[in-house]
Formats: structure tokens, sequence, C-alpha cells
DNA sequence: GCCGTTTTCGGCCCGACTGTTTTCAGTCG
């Protein structure tokens, strides 16, 4: 079982225990350990139960449910709530304006279970009987209703900072004296988004009639003097805050989150003898205002270094600022190349010459050029001969260019079997392997594991490309035993690639950091198929900051001679190189 | 249900907006 597995149920859990009007706090434990659940780099399964309690937000009890899913499938007390409201029932909790009091006063009163019984409901007319509901609730549920499917949908990053970064643009020409800023996961660098969150300070009060008003907007959701929430066309929500001027800093650490590391922040500003809100951080004794308009200031009043956004998801990184051992986060001015793209001689979209003056624009002092190999037949994929004559190509260009190091490399499939695409002459003959799965992506974790292990085993193998598979909201990346494969790698010298590339993201943020820990270096890549592709570095440097990861981590922030010499070709054979002769 | 550098008991974050009200509960972030 993994942890997402187990992870949906606690959560499950925590949302039939609120329509259920249990303890608030209760219902967090279960919210809380299904978010650790959620995003730890350990199995669960793999832990005994005195580890689980090492976990944070695993007590004993919940130690001893994860226990019994683990070992039984299920959770008795998860059933028990599920004979007391139908599982369908949570499925209203995800429509707009209806929360756990609600789906309870359905149930109760109405026996409504599911989607079809509520609409059917509101349009015979038995909503509005029941206390407490009236004829504009029932409007809103069934456009909420209606427009669930496209509600539900999250949006990658760079979809969604697109869009913010519009109606931002849009509002600076409303209001240029105010300072508007994006907040909210996309200010974390979070892979993908369901809302967008503004943040207006220092703004006249006619900001929200131009937000609400912006041209992209379907529908108000909430309309007042600080805060307002709109439907963009396409699905996506925004929200627009506007705070005070003197309140620009506090506002900015509040309205980024998240939701675990506010609430510990604010804890601590309790046991502190502070109180933290959205308009600064205030002595509780007489309310006097400490900090507030500038946001490292509100760290520094909670005797906190400074957290960068993309650290602030309750993974440590309080106790981190606290000690002062927050990591020197990996900025995109830190990489010197770029390892893996395609051009025309695959299935890129610009040839040769066009993707190395492209990269030379962007400021690269090295790249790899990482057509794809043979089984990659729809990709047109080379053989051993098509890559040395490509290797040839590249290099004779390298000859000719000044400023930018070109490597002749491949991204080469690792063959269901786990055996390597081109033969080991031909990929010794390169500068550069680069190694991934492309295919039988749902063989059984047993055998992905055994294939990726005999892959890394392959001498001329120097980084694992997209190590996961993954593509973020259409397909979850193949399975395997990501700790014995990160330790064959960093045995081996293999680097780990953090793929840029806006819907792969792979590694993703945890697993990047569980890389740093078991030893392992990795690369940022952007796997451009074009040369604007090549502008994608940013969202891949997220991630590692993400993965709390330094510049030291990155192999590709090093100038072309270290880097070469950090590749596993290089580092374990020293002295001489095999020339590929058939 | 979790958690502990004042605690193994008694805490656990906070404010804005909406829709239903008759002074406020529910939802949301």
């Amino acid at each position: 079982m993994d942890n997402l597995a187990i992870a949906r149920v606690l959560a499950e859990i925590g949302d039939l225990l609120e329509i259920k009007n249990e303890n608030s706090f209760k219902i967090r434990a279960y919210r809380n350990a299904a978010d650790s659940a959620a995003h730890s780099t350990q199995r669960l399964s793999d832990l005994t139960a005195a580890q689980r309690l090492a976990v944070p937000g695993i007590g004993k009890d919940l130690s001893a449910k994860i226990g019994e899913l683990i070992e039984t499938g299920v959770i008795a007390y998860h059933q028990e709530l599920l004979r007391e409201f139908p599982a369908t029932i949570l499925d209203l909790l995800h429509l707009q304006g209806v929360g756990p009091k609600t789906a309870a006063l359905l149930y109760r009163e109405l026996n409504i279970k599911n989607l079809d019984e509520l609409e059917r409901a509101i349009r015979e007319g038995r909503l509005r009987a029941v206390k407490g509901l009236g004829p504009k609730k029932e409007a809103q549920i069934l456009r909420a209703i209606s427009e669930r499917a496209q509600l539900a949908g999250r949006r990658l990053l760079a979809e969604a900072s697109d869009a913010a970064e519009a109606i931002v643009f849009a509002l600076r020409s409303d209001a240029p004296e105010a300072t508007i800023s994006i907040v909210g996961s996309l200010r974390r660098g979070c892979e993908t988004t369901g809302d967008l969150d503004i943040l207006a300070a220092g703004a006249p009060p006619s900001l929200m009639a131009a937000f609400t008003g912006y041209r992209l907007v379907e529908r108000v959701l909430a309309h007042g003097e600080r805060k307002s929430s709109v439907l963009l066309f396409g699905g996506l929500q925004a929200d627009l805050r506007v705070a005070p001027r003197e309140s620009l800093g506090a506002a900015l650490q509040y309205f980024t989150g998240s939701k675990a590391h506010n609430i510990a922040l604010r804890d601590r500003a309790l046991q502190r003898g502070l109180k933290l809100n959205e308009y600064g951080v205030y002595r509780t004794d007489d309310d006097a205002a400490v900090a507030g308009a500038d946001e490292d200031e509100i760290y520094r009043a909670l005797g906190l270094a400074p957290i960068p956004p993309e650290l602030r998801e309750g993974r440590g990184e309080i106790q981190a600022a606290e000690r002062d051992e927050l990591p020197a986060l990996v900025t995109r001015q830190h990489l010197r190349g770029d390892l893996h793209m395609h051009t025309t001689a695959s299935d890129g979209r610009a040839d040769l010459e066009t993707m190395a003056q492209a990269a030379l624009a962007v400021g690269h002092t090295y790249i790899a050029i990482t057509d794809h190999s043979q089984s990659l037949a729809m990709a047109n994929g080379l053989d051993e001969r098509g890559a040395l004559e490509h290797a040839a190509r590249i290099r004779a260009l390298n000859d000719r260019l000044d400023g930018i190091t070109l490597l002749a490399g491949i991204e080469c499939d690792i063959r269901p079997d786990g055996r390597m695409d081109l033969a080991d002459d031909c990929l010794a003959a390169l500068d550069i392997v680069i190694a991934s799965v492309h295919s039988a992506f749902s063989q059984e974790p047993e055998q992905m594991t055994d294939r990726l292990l005999r892959a890394l085993e392959c001498p001329w193998v120097d980084i694992l490309a997209h190590p996961t598979g993954r593509l973020l909201l259409k397909r979850e990346g193949y399975r395997y035993d990501m700790d014995r494969v990160f330790d064959a790698a960093a045995r081996y010298g293999v680097a780990v690639e953090i793929n840029s590339k806006v819907d792969r993201l792979d590694l993703r943020d945890t697993h990047a950091r569980l890389a740093k820990e078991r030893g392992l270096k990795l690369v940022i890549d952007s796997d451009a198929h074009s040369a604007a592709g090549l502008e994608g570095l940013r969202w891949g440097v997220l991630v590692a900051r993400r993965a709390w990861l330094t510049a030291d981590d990155i192999l590709n922030t090093r100038p072309i001679e270290q880097f070469r010499a950090s590749l596993r070709r290089r580092r374990n054979t020293p002295s001489h190189s095999p020339t590929f002769t058939g």
C-alpha cells in the first residue's frame, strides 16, 4: 500500500468527522497525518509502528490505525463512519458553498446522499423548506453542480502563473501606485494550483471593481472591500486581497501560506506573547505593533531567519530558520548549462544550430544535445550510426561556435528488460548519456526496480532523466523501490534529473530532497523541444528550491570542466575513454 | 488526535464575506 492510498483514507476520515461535527482539532489531526503521509519520502508500509511515530503528525493512535490499514486493507473506524454517512456524501463537500454543516443538514433533513439527489431536491423546491437554506443557496448549489467538472481541475503551475501575471499586469495599470503581488501556492512554486491568489497593498478602493470587472471574469463569487473572488473563463478561480500598505509584509506572509506553515507561525507567536495576523505582529498585552510592512521583519520578530516562500510547507523550515540553518537555495542565475534537449534529428522542432544559438542567447556556457534513441520510433529515434553521425555534426558545430560548449549526447531509452537501447561502444563514444524510461510504464514495482538497477549498471549512463515518468494531471509515475535505485545511483555516481517541463517536474520536490539525503547529485534540465523551451528551467529551479537544494547540489551550476569531471564516465575512468570503432 | 526548552493535561490560528438571520452561523482561504 502506498502513502497516497493511506493519505486518502485518513483525509476521508477527516471529512467524515467534520460532517459528524466532531472536535475540530481531531479533524485537523487526521488531515495533518494525511498530508504528512502524502509528502513523506519514506514508505509508511515499510516502517515499524515505532518508526511511524517519528513521522510528524502521527501519534500512537494513528500509527496503530495506519498499521491496521496496511495489514488488513481497511480501518475499522473508517468503516464505522461510513455506516453513519455514505461515502458519496463527501462529493457534496466539493461544491462551492457547501461545507460539512450543510452536507450534514441535507443528509439529516432530506436524506440527500449524493449530487443527483441534491439536484433533484432543489429542482423539486424541497431545499428552501429547510431552515437555514434559502433560494440563494439553491441557486448557488445548482450552479456549482453544473460547473463541477470544470472547477474540479487543477492547473499546471506555468498555466496558472501566466493567468495570474496577466491579471497583475492589468491591475497595475489601474493602480500604478499599489504594490501588487502573486501570493498563495503560486508564490510557493507548487507544481499545480487550484486558484490564483493576488495581493494588493496601498491600492485605492476602485481596484476591487477593476478586478471584478477584469475582461476574463466569467462570474463574481464574492465582492467585498478587502476581499473578492472571481471565476475566470476556463474555470480558474482568482482571489484578490487588499491590504493597507503598512501591512504589506504581514499580508504577503499570510496569503503566501502554506496553511500548515502559517498555523505553526501563529502558534509560535502566541508562545512569545505575540499575535500574528495578516495585518502584522502585535504584542498580546498592549496590542502594540511589532512588525507589518516588511515580510522579512515578520519572521525576525518571531526570532526566525526569513524563510523563502518555496520552503513554507511545514517540513522543518521553522526549526531550521530558528537555528539559522536554512539552505542557500539554488537560483536560475546559478545554472550555467542545460543537459537535455532535442533537435530535428529526433522529435525537436528546431535544428541543431538554432538550439545552440538560442542556448547562447539565454546565457548558457554549455549544453548537451540529447536526441532520442531508436526505440522511440515515433519520435524518430536514432540508431547507433545515426547517433554517431549526429555527434559528429554537433562536434563540428562546436568547433565553429564561440562562447558555448556543445556536448554530443543522447537520451537513450531504457528497454523494458533494463538493457540500454544503444550499444555500449556507441554510448562510450559520446560525451554524455542520459537514460530514461519511455515504455512499459505499468511494470510491477519489482520488475521496474530491476530494470532501473540494470540500466544503472551500464558504465556510460551519466544521468537518469525524468526518474518517475509522471505526467502532471494525467499519469502517475511508474512505481519502483526508489531507495534502492537512488542508493545504486549514488554508488555509481549517476546524477538524477529535475526535468523542467511544466507537465513533468520530475523529480518532484520531496523526491529531489530524498535524492540529496541519499547522497545524490542532481541536474536541472529543460528537456526543450524548441528554442522557446530552453526558458523552462525556471520551473525546474522552483522544484529544486522546494527540495531545499543549494547550487552545490546541482551539477550544472558548475563551470564546464568541473561539470565534465563530475560525470560518472570521468569519475570512473579517469585515464582513458574508449573510442567507437564499428 | 497530537504534542511538550514554563505542560503528560490542556491547549490547539484567524479574519472576511454571504445568506440567513432578528444577532449570527457557515464557508472559505
